[in-house]
DNA sequence: TACCAGGGCCTTT
DNA sequence: AAAGGCCATGGT
């Protein structure tokens, strides 16, 4: 089935660093292999993305799909550059950019980015992991390179709150149902998000069970695209705390979204890199 | 407002 | 090997 072609992308490892796109917590599905190459799943398509020397190489992509998916799920139109010179005004933020400059904001799926958000709730990222993998291997299509797509909500709204037993997901089982079938029926439009300001969009989104204002946000951010969403967990709080006593500069509002994904993810890896070595023992 | 809700990863003994 | 802390939170 080698009917797509090899796409390069002129992308140095400072402007899409895999490993700290895929290991910084916005997505649940990727996975390293031995290489350093991840493979994963995202609008029901299978991918294998790795880096070969200033370039990062998507194996086996459709034109189509390269147009269709990826260029718009990597979020390969915007220059991240420019993103990153204005949130390195902020000294902090300055730290954190040096410390993973690449990432970048995944414009995924909103429904996945949902229930992966809903699950994600007062949980840790490896089990997160592996409650989306049981969902889609129990609930997904079968695709043709054996993994399995996420399954839309229309599969999950029809049933009962036991049919989620084996994912383990405890607690967060109703709420996945309750989203399932609010999404299903229309009671939240997940594709009128896109055409509403952040707070009605993150009102609609709090309609559902368990959905709170920072499940909502991540799912404006790694789902809609919207960079002013701010989402504030555990580790946020912490580093607003330790870093920004004056409060998180104005300035830096419009890019919110990612300037919080830089700080998440040095905070948890390199605290000290932040001046705050206290929110966590070094590694 | 404080506490509680699966379950398991991970660190410490 | 066993124990306990901790978790990208929200509902009551």
């Amino acid at each position: 089935m080698e009917n797509g072609m090899k796409i390069g992308l002129d992308l140095p490892p400072e402007d899409f660093d895999l490993d700290a796109v895929f290991g910084c917590g916005q997505c649940f599905r990727w996975e390293r292999r031995e290489d350093g190459s991840y493979a994963g799943v995202a609008f029901s398509k299978e991918l294998v993305v790795r880096r070969e020397g200033g370039r990062i190489v998507l194996d086996n992509v459709s034109a189509d799909d390269f147009e269709g998916i990826w260029r718009r799920y990597f979020d390969l139109d915007r220059d991240y550059r420019v993103l990153r010179r204005r949130l390195s005004a902020d000294p902090v933020l300055r730290a954190a950019i040096d410390f993973a400059p690449g990432i970048r904001i995944l414009r995924q799926d909103p429904w996945e980015t949902l229930c992966s958000f809903i699950l994600s709730q007062n949980n840790n990222i490896p089990r997160i992991r592996g409650i989306v993998a049981r969902l889609c291997a129990c609930f997904g299509e079968r695709l043709p390179g054996g993994g399995y797509a996420f399954p839309p909500p229309e599969k999950l709204a029809g049933c009962g709150p036991d049919a989620f037993a084996p994912l383990r997901a405890g607690f967060r089982a109703p709420y996945l149902l309750d989203a399932a079938r609010k999404v299903a029926s229309g009671a939240v439009d997940l594709g009128a998000l896109d055409g509403m300001d952040l707070a009605a969009a993150r009102a609609s989104l709090m309609t559902i069970r368990g959905v709170g204002p920072k499940v909502a946000d991540c799912v404006l951010l790694f789902g809609c695209g919207r960079l002013e969403s701010f989402p504030i967990d555990v580790w946020m709080k912490r580093v607003l705390g330790a870093c920004y006593a004056c409060g998180f500069p104005k300035a830096l509002w419009p890019y919110g979204g990612v300037a919080q994904q830089y700080l998440f993810y040095c905070a948890r890896l390199c605290p000290e890199r932040l001046g705050a070595a206290g929110i966590r023992p070094a590694v």
